[in-house]
DNA sequence: TTGTTTTTTTACCATTTGGTAAATCCACGA
DNA sequence: TCGTGGATTTACCAAATGGTAAAAAAACAA
């Protein structure tokens, strides 16, 4: 039995834990945490269900494996935002790799979605641990560049807040986009030069 | 029995469906669709399973009827936009709108995000009739300003799903603001500035 | 090969959950 | 007061679901 107390795991554990938690995340992110059954992740693994639960002690562990592995993807956008870089272009670059990463990761953007949708029950530590330090350095970061005067006076939070709530929204909320604009095209390309007009008109407002 | 060849409901049946309904909406919006249960509805609501049963013809007639009951509500904002009016006053006061439901009807936004998220399986056919024909309404409209010069050159749709995400965003991840800011003091004041500030900024842009 | 450990399957189980049948209760008009 | 139809409860049920025990199979070291 793999153990906490672990020595190496073989090739078969990795190999299993990868896929286990591959369908486990096209099956949380389609259904939710409560909406997801084991037979479901079991069928998608091509595992059967007590050998699932051989690499994992239960439903929850899985979902909070996979959680906590895929934060720190989820974040990479922001720890790439360059104190020492133009504000500006950081700050549009950082709006850029967002909406690609939910074009290229939606699922995991439903993922967490899902998640915080319910309340954060499951990860809130998590958060606490990695996405709360990481915000408040970023924060930081953008308000000293307000203060430096390099960019003109705004809310740092409620910049980021925005940031992730419209790039997001092209994967979280695709459903809505597809019926209100058609299933047949990406609607990112259109949406890629509106959020820069967007986030550029507010940076490029006049200083205080 | 009520029936759908129905006569008038009586008053008991006319308070129970509200009580059920309001019960339900309390329950789906916390837990999604898959993660509610009947026993937690009628708990909610003081009635028994049975006795909910006797008035919905089922979990999913229940969720049915209740975004069909708040799709109304929940589009009223946006058909209170006014072809007539300033364009940029009249946008950035439905961003105001938005940002207020977002405050009073946190429920009926995660319910709605929620349904969303998972693909929009039970009110897909609500979004076409409903949804579709007013968002292409208010899009003309924006268009309509666009090019007669009141606004600047701007993408009527993403500028709407940009409003939606933005103050939605409030309420479906209200859990992580939470994280992020502190749980005691609601962020909409500084929001609702940030917005003014970034939507103000992109309507202000000079003309093409 | 043989013995040992890891991996997988088979056969279950207890609980939860959406839903039903039928009996009972109750409001109310004649 | 009594009868009638609407409202509610009691007692269920079948299916789904998370999970387990133990045997069987496969992998591997000697």
């Amino acid at each position: 039995m793999p153990e906490s107390t672990a020595k190496k795991p073989s090739r078969i554990q990795q190999r299993n834990r990868r896929v286990i938690l591959d369908a486990a995340l096209e099956v949380f992110s389609k259904h939710g945490y409560r909406g997801a059954t084991l037979d479901q992740i079991a069928a998608e693994a091509g595992l059967s269900k007590p050998n699932i639960l051989y690499y994992f002690n239960g439903k929850e562990d899985i979902h909070v494996t996979l959680l906590s592995q895929l934060m720190e993807t989820w974040l990479d956008p922001l720890v790439e935002l360059d104190p020492d870089g133009d504000p500006r272009r950081e700050i549009l670059d950082y709006v850029e790799r967002k909406l690609t990463m939910s074009r290229e990761l939606p699922r995991e953007s439903r993922l967490f979605a899902n998640e915080i949708l319910q309340g954060a029950p499951r990860i809130e530590p998590e958060l606490h641990r990695h996405l709360k330090p990481l915000f408040d350095e970023k924060c930081a970061v953008i308000a000293g560049w307000v203060s430096e005067g390099k960019l003109p006076p705004l809310d740092p939070q409620h910049l980021i807040f925005s940031i992730w709530a419209t790039t997001q929204h092209y994967a979280d909320f695709e459903a809505q986009a597809q019926v209100l604009l058609g299933p047949e095209t990406d609607p990112r390309p259109r949406a890629q030069a509106h959020l820069q007009a967007m986030f550029g008109a507010l940076l490029d407002l006049p200083a205080q």
